[in-house]
DNA sequence: ACAACGATACCCT
DNA sequence: GGGTATCGTTGTT
């Protein structure tokens, strides 16, 4: 059985649409304290862009609360709203400005630091959005900047024999909770997924929402 | 200084 | 399905 393998600059260092879709069914990892993992497969992305995306963080250029979106591909932009955070991954070359929202995990290890970090034992609120799973895997402002692709206790891995098996199929949607930009098609979900954001709520991980990409 | 806003989540009905 | 807590960031006086 092959090892996991981490992620490289060459895997983000794409088109972004692309690293979104290729990030659905790899797993995020965080490292903490005396070696212990948590760690999810990664079930729900959006692709925020360069230039014309109104909705991106980097639409109205590069400040001081954005600028790791501008870092090389492989860095982890990490924003605070509401109160909490959420995770992004940058892409494309240098300078660009755009990124994949992770907006939620299938839980596979470390569940029980989830359940503490997250203060609920149910499961489908531990990973189950963007700011939940910055909770759950105790992730804040401090992870912002940093390298994935070196990081210690911070990276994503692909795991060969389920990437080569492939056990989903995906759909895609509008981006959720933006108010420009609302219609480009640039959320991607494995279809069926429990652990799709929304899912006990709205239902948007029924095979009638979104449509079908493959 | 201060006010408004947000790529959210929770609690309630 | 709707109201709102909560706080970092930004834009405006």
């Amino acid at each position: 059985m092959p090892e996991p393998i981490r992620l490289g600059q060459s895997f983000y260092d794409r088109e972004t649409i692309s690293v979104a879709r290729d990030l659905l069914g790899k797993v995020l990892v965080r490292q903490v304290a005396g070696g212990r993992r948590l760690a999810g497969v990664i079930i729900e992305v959006e692709a925020y862009l360069a230039n014309d995306d109104r909705a991106s963080h980097s639409h109205r250029g590069r400040g001081a609360s954005n600028a790791s979106m501008f870092l090389p591909a492989g860095t982890f932009y990490v924003y605070p709203i509401h109160a909490k955070y959420c995770l992004n991954v940058v892409t494309e070359p240098q300078g660009i400005g755009a990124a994949v929202l992770i907006r939620a995990l299938q839980p596979t290890e470390g569940i029980a630091m989830m359940i503490d970090n997250r203060g609920t034992h149910l499961l489908n609120r531990l990973t189950t959005g963007p700011a939940r799973l910055c909770q759950a895997l105790d992730v804040d402002r401090s992870c912002d900047g940093l390298d994935l692709t070196t990081n210690a206790s911070l990276w994503i891995e692909s795991e060969p024999d389920l990437v080569a098996a492939r056990p989903w199929s995906v759909r895609a949607s509008s981006r959720i909770g933006i108010s420009q930009a609302v219609d480009l098609p640039l959320r991607w979900f494995i279809d069926g997924n429990r652990y799709v954001s929304g899912c006990a709520r709205d239902h948007s991980c029924r095979r009638d929402w979104g449509f079908e990409v493959g």
